[in-house]
DNA sequence: CGAATAGTGGATTTCTGTATCTACAACTGT
DNA sequence: ACAGTTGTAGATACAGAAATCCACTATTCG
């Protein structure tokens, strides 16, 4: 569902979120996020040129946040290495979709607009763990459709249709 | 967002669901949706190991719908090709996140759910534009959550960090 | 100034999802 | 039974994401 990418970029802010008086390096942030070092920096730079992050080079230097954790929402930072795109015209090249989007990927569309809106309203600053309790409120009730439920419940296992050496 | 293959999945799934009085051939699903012919054959068989779609062979053969079209859910579709996965487990293996998500994780994990529940709502029924009107009905109000605004604008074009050649 | 530290950017490799091809098995109608 | 049609399955090719490597530039500090 999320890019690795964006794993990588949300835990090293995070991380930076977590530490703020000092800079972070690379090195520092991959050991303890557990994320391979050598794309980190990738991730980092990318972070940079979208003004989440700023970078110092040198002794001392290091990565630190461009501003306070909680101006930063998730989606920013997913937004910055591998932005969420939403269905503006339907993929199906025909005619009759060219205008609207038909009701399939209106659907579809509506469902990253969830996703938008929760990330978009979730602040890193929310991220932060006090190492304590781990306070993970429970989240937006359900919207408003109810389940289906199929006639026949799925098969568990595949039919498996038979295959005969030759009648 | 979606995978490739759970679009041309959908697209199948939706062009049976409009013509349910014959099968429809590989070929003809194909053309009629835009999608690469030979792949399709592949995603069509995941659809039928998972018990969306019934094939027979030979002459006058191709797929059905296994069930009514308004006994499926988006979800069910995307399920059988590319299983939207639900975050049970911090991905970073650290001891502390070993016990429950952190807040990151959880939070990321929600909006999943929210996607699932959007999507395991709507039935491929609804999904079959009666060509007139484009029946798209607004959906979920939104969650309980008001967006954030960074305090600095994001900037429109990247910082674009001066490169001068040597001193 | 010079050495060590740290980020930058390009080339390269690996891996996985996407897509094609082909030989084969199953089915229908004659 | 035969011929033609259609799905099945395995091998293979291709593309983009993920990850690594390395030479280079910038910065700090002695």
């Amino acid at each position: 569902m999320f890019s690795s990418t964006s794993e990588y970029a949300l835990r090293a802010v995070v991380h930076l979120a977590s530490n703020p008086d000092k800079p972070c390096t690379t090195g520092e942030i991959a050991e303890a996020m557990k994320v391979p070092a050598g794309y980190l920096s990738k991730v980092l730079q990318s972070l940079a040129r979208a003004g989440i992050v700023s970078a110092q080079r040198g002794p001392t230097g290091g990565f630190t946040l461009d501003r306070h954790a909680d101006r930063i929402s998730v989606l920013d930072v997913i937004n910055a290495v591998d932005p969420i795109e939403r269905i503006t015209k339907c993929p199906i090249d025909l005619p009759e979709h060219a205008a609207n989007l038909c009701p399939l990927h209106a659907r579809l569309d509506e469902a990253i607009a969830l996703v938008q809106t929760a990330l978009g309203a979730s602040t890193i600053a929310e991220m932060i763990e006090k190492r304590r309790g781990m306070t993970t409120r429970p989240v937006a009730p359900t919207i408003g459709r109810r389940p289906i439920r199929p006639t026949s419940a799925r098969p568990a296992e595949a039919p498996k249709r038979g295959r005969k050496p030759a009648r």
